[in-house]
DNA sequence: TGTACATCAGTGAACGCGCGTTCACTGATGTAC
DNA sequence: TGTACATCAGTGAACGCGCGTTCACTGATGTAC
């Protein structure tokens, strides 16, 4: 057939112009994400986005979820390797959440810190994808928590590794290990009763 | 000296613009602070604005000042009642930080966590402003941290402070209620040794 | 006390730029015969 | 195999709105005499 070779050029477009306003976002916020910039980061021209998304909010929403998806997927990939070298999966989670090359590298981290207080506004859809992106990191750190650990200890945890991180980009270099160690540590010792490296 | 009335007008548009755009700024974000809605709320016309500010990017680094001024404020008023009523320094901070009005009014609330990772973005003042924000923020913290804390525990509890403002303010309402509960409970657990009601 | 003048915070119309959005068109790809 | 036609993803010029910024002007307040 005609259509799907026409079809698979179409969805490969739509995946760059996705791919490149996730990495917008997370970089530069959704003050960040223009029309414009982010097809020109997929390699086309602006007239043609309409043909993709029927708005720039509908873009955001998508790269919302998206954004959090390949997140989540490099973040798995790393903690699968950590616990493969005998890591605990809590103790793979924590390193590698408020490890220095994800507070360093903005482009694919976790959208919740990137975006953080922005994500409850804007319109619905936007919220919508808002509040799966929170659900999803909720998930993960259930999944890795210690057995026996207390009923709310997820949504504690959660809430350290989001605003360490976030504080952790606001310091300068120096300050931003010594932030990020210590949190690493505390969250160890708190709930996975081993000291970190 | 007829200078001294007009100069006391001025002055109290003067801050009748900031107490507007700071309340602006920790409701809607840095997006939510347009030049024209600040001088209507804050009884004035657009046009007359720049007799008080150089550029609106000199507006959003003073409110910021001057919402975290304004918020710290009246969080250590808050502290003091507390503390009037037996409660440590430190039980006093969580409680009130993470505390349903806190979470719920928007409008006089730490910029710190309203605005997030938008801090770290725009101009040199502006990144001015947010650092020293987040030293004032570490400062209180420190303070009201219990004799013989470890070293970094401030910056843990504030990133705790920070991130679980936000989660809380993310949720729905029934959902925002116990993970506050729960987020002052563990810091009071694991820093005061004293259970949270 | 009253009148002419100076000051200046604030007004509101207008400008210009950025950016989201639209639309007529192109040109590469594939089909019909 | 070759030619005419259809499809449609992508192009790029243009539109319009919002908003930051400018500026000539107003009008209330205070001073000079």
């Amino acid at each position: 057939m005609s259509t799907d070779a026409k079809q698979v050029r179409r969805q490969q477009s739509h995946q760059r112009i996705l791919d490149a306003a996730a990495r917008a976002l997370c970089r530069d916020g959704f003050a960040g994400v223009g029309v414009a910039s982010v097809m020109q980061e997929a390699g086309l021209t602006h007239g043609g986005f309409y043909a993709h998304f029927d708005s720039r909010e509908a873009l955001l929403a998508a790269a919302v979820d998206h954004a959090g998806k390949r997140s989540m997927e490099a973040l798995c990939e790393r903690l699968r390797l950590r616990m493969a070298q005998g890591a605990t999966p809590f103790c793979a989670l924590v390193e590698e959440y408020l490890s220095e090359p994800h507070a360093a590298a903005l482009d694919g981290g976790c959208p919740v810190a990137a975006l953080g207080p922005d994500l409850q506004r804007g319109e619905p859809a936007l919220r919508g994808a808002s509040s799966r992106r929170v659900q999803h990191l909720l998930g993960l750190v259930e999944q890795s928590l210690p057995a026996g650990s207390a009923p709310g200890a997820a949504l504690v945890i959660a809430s350290t590794l989001v605003g360490a991180l976030q504080m952790a980009r606001l310091f300068d270099v120096t300050q931003r290990g010594a932030l990020l160690r210590d949190c690493r540590q505390a969250l160890l010792v708190q709930y996975d009763g081993v000291a970190a490296g």
